[in-house]
DNA sequence: TAGTGGTCTAGACCACAGC
DNA sequence: CTGTGGTCTAGACCACTAA
């Protein structure tokens, strides 16, 4: 009983969020009040509500008080793994084909996707599960990021696992949508016609871009998955 | 300067890490090293190492110390909004079309996506921007959680922001996929093999199933966006 | 201006896992 | 055993803002 009062305290407050004994925009007592109430140090119902606040169960306002919190924008946390480990999870066999592979210099003709100045590594190839194609990949690498790239060889080890034990990053953005499988049918194995799943994939370290990459999936043979909590 | 100390001890030691000075496993100072290197109390460079560890950025281990942990899987966090918002966002004129409604009974035949016993509120509406469809929904509410869904007008307002507003939930699962418009052509306005993104969300409340819902949008009109850092 | 949250101090005892 | 993180105390001063 004497472990953890803090999560205590933030669990006694989450559930009469969460249940709805106290509605948005409730006031809910004030850190010297719940000091009493609980005979704690002010500290510890502090870390309780900082805690709250953070997860975006409540609002803190000086002065006022804190706030139950109305619901925000959704949010997910989405799960985005590295395509070798979903296959192997799934008890099949993985490997990645090299369709080509290419370096070219900074004048080469700007794609738009990836602004990047400096020499870049283009590759494509197809995400192999038990010997049928599962995805096409086509990335870019800026090779002032990683340099390393020059030498890796991808015929085997797919670039993206690759970069993600060599190149560190600090940011990334996804976009998610769909997409007739077009001039991409005939390496996935599919018609022209056949909607896939498309997510691309643009990471920076520090403001320098390092990889885009897009990702091409048939609509039967995958997608994605994402569970939350409201308010997160 | 003196301004949340703890922030600058967090961030000074972030930057370590993300700029990979400090790789993966490495064993980071002791929390009384650091108050001494700060010249604070312990307490506060607890609540930086505490948040570096909630982030995922660094692991705790008693008698060990802290290390800087290995990347994760990656995840990203989802926006959802509500299609109302993006659609206004855009500048464009937003309603909900209701096409159809039906109150079924628990002896109705079970549907795949909602196991619910108890009575289910079953709708079928577009929702138009601009004039033009942007968007199916079929959507299933258990009355039972919702139990003022059975006199809402949903022939304007959209069922997904009644729902934000007037139902607690807890818990949430996304499934999001491409696949081709279908039976939801005409509906749509676009060809039978026309790609589409499907985003499905179950929807709970403390266990109790509360909604289940597919939009299906046409690949042209809308795509999710995702930023995140990594290891989070 | 008074009340609230924001932050910090300088200790303390404990649990746990390496050594 | 010993060092580490985990947690808590009983104060303190400050910043902000709603009343």
């Amino acid at each position: 009983m004497t472990r953890r009062l803090d999560q205590q305290i933030r669990a006694d407050l989450e559930d009469q969020i969460r249940s709805g004994a106290w509605a948005p925009g409730h006031r809910i007592p004030t850190e010297r009040e719940l000091m009493a109430q609980y005979g704690c140090a002010r500290m510890t119902v502090n870390k309780a509500l900082s805690a709250l606040a953070t997860a975006g169960l409540i609002e803190r306002r000086r002065k006022a008080g804190s706030f139950v919190a109305r619901p925000h924008v959704q949010t997910a946390v989405l799960e985005i793994p590295d395509i070798a480990a979903v296959i192997e999870s799934r008890g099949e066999a993985y490997s990645f084909r090299l369709l080509s592979r290419s370096a070219t210099g900074a004048a080469a003709p700007p794609e738009a996707p990836f602004e990047a100045g400096g020499e870049r590594l283009a590759l494509t190839g197809v995400h192999v599960a038990s010997g049928e194609p599962f995805a096409h990949e086509h990335r870019l690498i800026a090779l002032s990021a990683a340099p390393g790239a020059r030498q890796a060889d991808f015929s085997a080890r797919s670039p993206g696992s690759w970069l993600l034990e060599n190149v560190p990053w600090t940011l990334a953005r996804h976009r998610i949508s769909a997409r007739a499988a077009g001039e991409l049918a005939a390496p996935l194995g599919v018609t022209r016609t056949a909607p896939c799943l498309q997510v691309e994939r643009w990471t920076w370290r520090r403001e320098d871009p390092v990889t885009y990459v897009r990702q091409v999936f048939p609509a039967d043979r995958y997608d994605l998955v994402a569970e939350f909590s409201p308010r997160a």
